[in-house]
DNA sequence: GCGTTACCGTAGCATCTGTTACGCTTCCGG
DNA sequence: CCGGAAGCGTAACAGATGCTACGGTAACGC
């Protein structure tokens, strides 16, 4: 057997290039070239690691979910409370001060994909009904006595809220700063806050 | 002098037909021969009303804020009260029931092409910050007492709810349908509604 | 009615797209 | 230390894309 390559490592380092060339150029500059240049490669590596191309988004579109994921995970592990997890899981959801606010770009990208895209479509809606579950797991923990139909109002709004922000904010970064994010959030989040916590900064009013 | 066309309604017919391409095979299918296609007519017309592709494109989401916009002032101008015009032009901008809800995704194509290409952002920038300022100034009404960095706020909140549902249905219309989220913007206009109205969920006519 | 002139469909161009075929390079096994 | 197969860069392919040049056609002024 001559020299072998790691598959995985390779596919996770063309995911990577994927998402840098959608946040940088779009979705109209997401070619196959551009990729291999990002990736620092040609098109021939691209091809050898995925069939084709539509093969590339799903893998970088699953691993884009699979890092949330964790993330999501770690935000909610690292709390002990389920309002304190709630607002953790939605915070880091939301454009970070210094983090990664190209996010929102590719997730953009990824949906206007998926809208030309059935199977595309079918991972977005997977990503999304799974983080769905998990804000509707935390904010039953945090109002057991509600109905599922207000859990399901109040989850889709919460997760609406932080979409809405995100998408907004990857055309208009300055109309909608991060810190007016995370306001907005916790503004949303003080039904959740159990009374007397100085969690947020939001007086009752 | 010879024949003469209107042509102002060709680009309209253009823009239209940008549209329905957008809203049926998304961004990557929107090509001029699928433009032309869909308008009944070859790209030589295309490119005889719009000296380029962009420009066809700036066209197309400057027509579709115009009717957005007028449509907002219809439903502001039908209500008395600053609460209900607040949650007229709100329930416009969401999902309808039997309504364009291919808006929804033209919307998601534009903003992709805008991530893209700075000219389709600044005007997407404009369309938003406009809506903004109609938001704004309808809960300034609700809400004189307020300051303006709660003003701010709410009114970004608003808007991020809004255009969340509306992305977020795009791709998964079913579990977005449209009664959720009028539920949901009528709970987030709980607070702006007067008290002792009997604050069921407005339709515009 | 007819000539003129703007309109616009046809066909082609250069370029870029995803994908393929081929062959050089490289490195493991013996 | 070398045979040979796997890895992957090179280059070419067919098709699509935005755009252009040209010619037919049809409507207006006379």
């Amino acid at each position: 057997m001559p020299r072998q390559r790691d598959v995985h490592a390779q596919r996770e380092l063309l995911s990577n290039a994927t998402w840098q060339v959608l946040a940088d150029d779009g979705l109209p500059g997401l070619t196959l070239r551009a990729v291999a240049e990002r990736a620092g490669c040609t098109t021939g590596l691209v091809m050898h690691a995925f069939p084709t191309k539509k093969a590339l988004l799903l893998h970088a579109r699953d691993l884009l979910y699979e890092r949330t994921a964790v993330r999501a995970d770690a935000a909610e592990a690292a709390c002990s409370s389920a309002p304190d997890a709630l607002a953790a899981v939605l915070g880091q959801a939301v454009d970070l001060p210094h983090g990664h606010h190209e996010e929102s770009r590719v997730w953009v990208g990824f949906l206007a994909a998926a809208l030309a895209d059935e199977d595309l479509a079918e991972r977005h809606r997977a990503a999304n009904r799974s983080f769905l579950a998990r804000v509707r797991r935390l904010v039953a923990a945090c109002r057991p006595e509600w109905t599922d139909e207000r859990l399901e109002l109040a989850t889709k709004s919460l997760v609406a809220l932080v979409e809405g922000m995100n998408v907004l904010a990857a055309a208009d970064p300055r109309t909608y700063p991060a810190r007016l994010q995370q306001a907005a959030l916790a503004e949303a989040l003080a039904v959740f806050t159990p009374p007397g916590r100085s969690g947020g900064d939001k007086r009752s009013g």
